[in-house]
DNA sequence: CACCAGGCAAGTA
DNA sequence: TACTTGCATGGT
C-alpha cells in the first residue's frame, strides 16, 4: 500500500461510507463550520441544537441576530463571543455578494478559486474553514486539510513536517480525482482513521486498515 | 485533577 | 520571519 488512492479504498473498506457532512441544510453546514474551529464536534452539535430550538437557523435570521444573542446561542461550542463575530462576518460578506432576493446557495456559483479567496479574506475563515464550506456547503472539488490529514500525510511519508496547508491540498488535488464524493468521503474517512486508532483508543494500532497511525 | 477537540488571528522579538 | 498567546466549553 503506497498510493493516495490505495488509502482511500483500504479507509473506505474498513469504515464504509461517513455520510458527511452532518447537516441538512447549506446555512447549517456553514454555521458547523465555523464552530467546530478547534473544538469537538459533540459541542457544535450542542450549539447547533441551540439555534434550532429558538428557530434562529437561517441565514437572514442569523445575519441580523445581535451578537451578545447569536454567542448565548452557540455558548457549548466554546469560543463563543469569538465565533458569534467570525460567522456574522461571513454571512455579511456573503450577504454582500448576493443581488436582492437570491438564495444563498448563489453564492457558490462563482469559480471556485475566486470564491476560496473570497472566503479566506473574511476575518475569521481560514483555509480549513473555507474548504469545508466549500466542499461542503458549496459542493465544490477541493480537499480539507484537517489535523488528522496533517498527521496522516506526515507520518506516512508523503510530506515532511514543515508542509504548509496549501502544499498538502495541492498534494491531494494532484493524487486524486477530483471528484466531489470522493474528496467528501476521503476528508471524513481519515478523520475517523485518526479518532479510532490514537494512542489512547488504540495503542498497538491492531487491526488500523493503514497499519500504524497513532495521533497524540 | 489534567488534557484534548474537525483553527485562526494578533502580538512579540 | 518564527514563535507564542488568547479564545472557552464539555467529555474523558
Amino acid at each position: 500500500m503506497s498510493s493516495l488512492p490505495e488509502y482511500y479504498k483500504a479507509l473506505f473498506a474498513h469504515f464504509g461510507s461517513q455520510h458527511w457532512w452532518p447537516g441538512d441544510t447549506t446555512i447549517e453546514i456553514m454555521v458547523g463550520a465555523v464552530l467546530t474551529q478547534n473544538t469537538n464536534w459533540q459541542n457544535v452539535e450542542k450549539a447547533i441544537g441551540n439555534l434550532k430550538s429558538a428557530g434562529v437557523l437561517d441565514f437572514q435570521t442569523l445575519l441580523h441576530l445581535p451578537q451578545p444573542v447569536l454567542a448565548d446561542y452557540i455558548r457549548p461550542s466554546g469560543y463563543y463571543n469569538l465565533k458569534a463575530v467570525r460567522l456574522q462576518n461571513l454571512l455579511v460578506f456573503i450577504d454582500s455578494c448576493l443581488d436582492e432576493g437570491q438564495e444563498l446557495d448563489s453564492f457558490f456559483l462563482d469559480d471556485v478559486d475566486v470564491l476560496r479567496g473570497q472566503l479566506l479574506s473574511v476575518k475569521g475563515i481560514g483555509p480549513e474553514t473555507a474548504d469545508s464550506i466549500l466542499l461542503y456547503a458549496g459542493g465544490k472539488p477541493v480537499f480539507v486539510i484537517d489535523t488528522y490529514a496533517y498527521r496522516l500525510l506526515s507520518r506516512h511519508g508523503f510530506v515532511g513536517e514543515e508542509t504548509s496547508y496549501d502544499e498538502m491540498r495541492e498534494l491531494m488535488l494532484d493524487a486524486l480525482p477530483h471528484e466531489v464524493p470522493l474528496f467528501n468521503e476521503f476528508h471524513a474517512l481519515i478523520v475517523a482513521v485518526g479518532k479510532e486508532f490514537c494512542r489512547k483508543k488504540n495503542p498497538d494500532c491492531a487491526g488500523c486498515p493503514l497499519g500504524s497511525f497513532l495521533v497524540r
